[in-house]
DNA sequence: TATTGTTATACTCTATAACTATA
DNA sequence: TATAGTTATAGAGTATAACAATA
């Protein structure tokens, strides 16, 4: 329920007119919100971004950049709109991303004989060299992930992301 | 092996200079990019947006400026500033963002007599009624929000989330 | 001098549509 | 005609620093 906060139209600042407190203070309260699994989300991934961000200076690699090359590490020969649609990129995005890749050596390109409309994609030494130095940057569990959980939690809100966002236990957890 | 080797034989995708296999069928493999809580919450808040985006083209009002209408209903008189900070939005970005909430009559701009180099925010009529009409949309554990997740596990997910990012279950729960 | 908010500018992402080439 | 990728352009969002007013 939210019925709070009722018409403080001339809230003067610091000088409460009505019963509701004023948040001249520092905590503010979220309410309702708290509650909203979008809002939520956003503000793990801001934190997170943030501290990525961070992170990506002293490797010549961005969080997202180290994903893509790590996708196509591990699916060698993988379609270049395969990838866009399984990382919710846009094909134009992709092009560009994929160029860039190219231009570094990271990445290889090739357009199969069986339908040259396509383009698949394959890592490189530098590419795989790329990945290995950031890996301790971006990787997996590692503490400037965690936010405010252990490892046990963290481990839980994993598994109820994989979840929420439809990928499920499925792959490569077995071969 | 699968062995759909119909194209597989020519396309030189496949015979790559590794013994992977080769990803050219659909679902590909996310290998330990599972385990990673950034990658995971990037993934997750890129479902939500993309259906809260779908779902602001009915009404004026985007989700992110739904959340700062409802963080100034929620706290009559806060501060600019700390409501960016809250937020994770930059003081000149929300300058603009209030701006334009002035403009459109939603929020009120008052510079108190305590200190005159702040701004002090308050909701109007016309805000209020923003809220109430996006409230269906973007609110609560809607359906559109629990992605493959019952609302139980939703509300799992939200307090790992909550933990994550330091939200604690302190404010506003009991006053 | 430090703080709060504003302005101006540039840069990164993203969205969209038109285009090429293959099928 | 449909598909895969490319190109070009515009727009939103964000970062940065310089600035004004106030403390």
């Amino acid at each position: 329920m939210q019925g709070n906060a009722d018409h403080a139209d001339h809230a003067k600042c610091a000088a409460s007119s009505l019963g509701e407190p004023v948040q001249s203070g520092e905590a503010l309260s979220f309410g309702d919100l708290r509650h909203n699994t979008g809002f939520l989300l956003r503000m793990a991934w801001l934190q997170v971004s943030e501290r990525l961000e961070e992170r990506s200076a002293s490797v010549p690699l961005t969080a997202a950049e180290y994903t893509i090359l790590r996708m196509i590490a591990q699916s060698p020969g993988v379609r270049q709109g395969h990838l866009a649609q399984a990382l919710y990129i846009k094909p134009a995005a992709m092009t560009r991303i994929i160029r860039a890749f190219e231009d570094r050596a990271l990445v290889a390109r090739e357009i199969p004989d069986g339908d040259r409309r396509t383009v698949c994609l394959s890592i490189r030494p530098a590419g795989r060299a790329a990945i290995d130095r950031a890996r301790a940057l971006f990787g997996g569990l590692a503490e400037h992930e965690r936010g405010q959980l252990d490892a046990q939690e963290q481990q839980q809100l994993n598994q109820l992301l994989r979840r929420f966002c439809g990928l499920e236990d499925s792959d490569s957890e077995l071969p």
